[in-house]
DNA sequence: CAGGGAGCTTGAGCTGGCGCAATCTCCGGC
DNA sequence: GCCGGAGATTGCGCCAGCTCAAGCTCCCTG
């Protein structure tokens, strides 16, 4: 139960309406807690015991149904509030968070909820608007399936994961976590087979460059067309 | 501006930790509004204004893509809160609510939001709660769309709007408010065509009953058999 | 440094459901 | 009571993307 440095929070958007002795209050009370690659920081219909901020590393969170069907419904970065399953009264979390890499958590007890937002309304403030931002993501996702031909979604998804978690490097930007064919099939929902197809074809027009669950965007700018549906798909059918 | 008498909202969870005084305070800086069948209460893009409580009615709420493709993302029912855009720091509403029938709803200013959480912390508490489950109801459908089959999606969403609006009737339960092929497919990510097809086989072997802009479900039971994938499709394959 | 396995690629064939188009039916307005 | 139009139905052809299947490559472990 390492004690927490006030500056690796303060200039979160949570902590921002708070004193300094305000923000070492509400630290006193949390836990941190590392959480090595591939672990599981809470299972989908596991108790919601406690909620968490994530202070490093990036979080895979999944849903499975009851016919065993998986899908990844979003990326957790540092700074982000999660598993507030406690806040919209659910007793269970809906969905599993795995570590995508070494990552830590603050850890506080959903018991406290309560008393918290009510001594710190700021938190439920904050909580709304991370809810609030998730629902939007989630509707837009919505539209994307229904709406979207397959190269179109795999783009957006691999153009919000860039803005979320990407790191420049020569190339391009590469994103910054083991992200499978696999993982960004259950995110657009479509089969590993497909993305793999799209990926090489990206590939070969220097759009993308990939590896073993690697990606770096090339040229972000094509494909933010392609995500809008401003076909320059012509070029590819052509050439095949 | 008419005033509102408490008792139609006294039971709403939203008023829920209120005394009676507190209620018709609340309620004294709302408006009450008429929407007839077919007319807006907000539209999307537009500022965030106002947010509602609907009274009575339901709308239908639509979200439009920048290429024009239309999602019916939700129904609102009587009773629950809407619009809350502001509350998730949102300044434009991020769809339009249309009312499917006449309807009435409450509305309070957007710039009395911050005042009336502080002041009243079970509005913010009511819509967390909210946002919350709408986010786990679009969540569901993201996976849906994404693993389900048309038929299964679309039983899936027959027996949602039955349980959240269904009216008992002699031959089944029938879905409360006027409501096009269209319409749920739009909410399933598929075609009119593939919608109107489903029907009618759905039709003529006695589950659901139909007509237009009405849905009747006959045998709810078979229809969530068939949702949740336990293919008595086969008979319907064989006797064509 | 060899062996195994996870992740990825690629081919071939099939099909669910979409696009298009024609027709029908019912409701509301005049 | 008739007409117009929105909503619904239905047939047909097609193709994007899924399924099934095989093989490859890189990384990690021992």
């Amino acid at each position: 139960m390492a004690a927490v440095d006030r500056s690796l929070v303060a200039n979160l958007p949570m902590f921002a309406g708070l004193s300094p002795a305000e923000q070492d209050e509400l630290l006193r009370e949390a836990r941190s807690i590392r959480y090595p690659k591939d672990t599981a920081v809470f299972d989908q219909g596991a108790e919601a015991a406690r909620f968490f901020l994530l202070l490093h590393g990036h979080l895979r969170v999944e849903k499975t149904t009851s016919q065993g069907q998986q899908s990844v419904v979003r990326y957790v970065s540092a700074g982000e509030l999660f598993g507030v399953a406690q806040a919209m009264n659910l007793t269970h979390y809906p969905a599993t968070a795995v570590a995508a890499v070494d990552s830590i958590a603050l850890a506080w007890p959903s018991s406290s909820w309560q008393r918290l937002i009510v001594k710190y309304p700021s938190l439920a403030a904050s909580a709304l608007q991370t809810v609030g931002s998730r629902l939007q993501d989630t509707q837009a996702r919505v539209m994307e399936i229904s709406n979207e031909q397959v190269e179109q979604r795999v783009a957006h998804a691999l153009l919000r994961l860039a803005k979320q978690a990407g790191r420049k490097v020569d190339t391009g930007v590469e994103i910054d976590f083991p992200i499978s064919r696999q993982d960004i099939a259950e995110m657009t929902g479509t089969t590993l087979h497909t993305v793999s197809r799209v990926l090489s074809a990206w590939e070969n027009e220097g759009l993308v460059e990939g590896g073993r669950q690697r990606i770096i965007l090339r040229d972000a700018h094509r494909l933010h067309a392609l995500a809008e549906g401003e076909e320059a798909i012509q070029s590819r059918k052509r050439s095949s």
